[in-house]
DNA sequence: CACATGAATGTTATGACATTACATCTGATT
DNA sequence: AATCAGATGTAATGTCATAACATTCATGTG
C-alpha cells in the first residue's frame, strides 16, 4: 500500500514507476519510462522525487545515485534507515536497528554534532545472487 | 603521517592536495588545484583516487561526491568506517564503532547477504557551526 | 467577478560528476 | 632487444542534477 491521496499527477506517475520496478531506478531511467505519459525533462522527475522523499514514500540511495519506493510507507518514523543493496539483481532490503541508531546517536551527542541526514548503505550481493556466484 | 613509499607522482600529488585541504574535495576541485603540476584531465585524478582508496589512504564520501584523506592511515583495518560531515565548514570526523559493526554484521549474516562496501555517513553541522547558528 | 497568491508544471540551458576508448610512455623481466 | 604490465596523456562521451524563467492551475479574498 503506497497510495497517497495528496499526490499530484507527476508524483503519482513517478511513484508508480518505482513501485513497478524490481529495483532502484535512476532519475533518468524514470524519465525514460514516463515518456509516454508526457514526461520530457529531468526536472519533472526530480521535482516529484523531492516531494515523494518529503512524504517518506521514496528513498534516495546515495551510494548508487538511484531511488526506491519505501518498503514500509507510513510505517517507519525512524530517522535512521539502513539499506542492503544487491549489486547483481538490484534487490534492496530496508531495515532499521535501534542499537545502531542509539550508538550513532551517542557519538553525535558526545561530539555535539547536529545530524540532519544519516546514510547507511551496504552494497554487496543478496543471498540468491551470492549463491549463484558460488556455484559458478 | 600519510607518506607512502609506493606512490606514483600523480598519486602523491592528489594525496597531498587532499592532505592540504581543510575538508573534502571533489575530483574536479582536485584537478583545478593540480593544474600547475601538469594535470589536464579528470581521469588523472580519478585514477589516482582509485589507487589511493585501494591503499586505504583516501575515502570517498558517497553522499557528497567528494574525497578525503584518511584520518588514520595504516591504522584502521576496519571494513566499516563512519563519517560525520559538517555541511557548513566541511569538517569530516572519521570514526568506527564495534557495536554498529557487529549489529550490521548480524543483519547481513542473518540474511545471507555478502557485503562488499558499507557506507555510513552523517551529514549535519559540527559543534562549532551548530553553535554559531544558535547565536544567529 | 476580478484579482492576488502560492504551488505545481513545462522548457531550455547549463553545471557537476564520472567513464570509455585509444595512444603513448615507463620500468622491469627475459 | 623483445616483451609485458602498469601508469599516463588526451579527447570525447556518458551520467546525474540544478538554475532560470515562463506558464498554468487551484484557491481564497475584496
Ligand atoms: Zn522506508
Ligand atoms: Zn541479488
Ligand atoms: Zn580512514
Ligand atoms: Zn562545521
Amino acid at each position: 500500500m503506497t497510495a497517497h491521496p495528496e499526490l499530484t499527477r507527476n508524483q503519482s506517475l513517478v511513484l508508480r514507476a518505482l513501485d513497478k520496478a524490481d529495483g532502484p531506478l535512476s532519475a533518468y531511467t524514470i524519465l525514460d519510462r514516463l515518456r509516454d505519459d508526457g514526461f520530457r525533462a529531468p526536472l519533472q522527475v526530480y521535482r516529484a522525487l523531492e516531494k515523494l522523499q518529503e512524504f517518506g514514500l521514496v528513498h534516495r540511495l546515495e551510494s548508487i545515485n538511484a531511488f526506491v519506493a519505501c518498503a514500509h510507507p507510513n510505517c517507519h518514523g525512524h530517522a535512521m534507515i539502513a539499506f542492503a543493496i544487491c549489486q547483481t539483481c538490484g534487490r534492496v532490503d530496508e531495515f532499521s536497528d535501534e542499537v545502531v541508531e542509539e550508538r550513532l546517536g551517542k557519538w553525535v551527542s558526545a561530539h555535539r554534532f547536529k545530524p540532519e541526514k544519516t546514510t547507511i548503505e551496504i552494497r554487496g550481493n543478496c543471498a540468491a545472487c551470492a549463491g549463484l556466484a558460488e556455484r559458478a
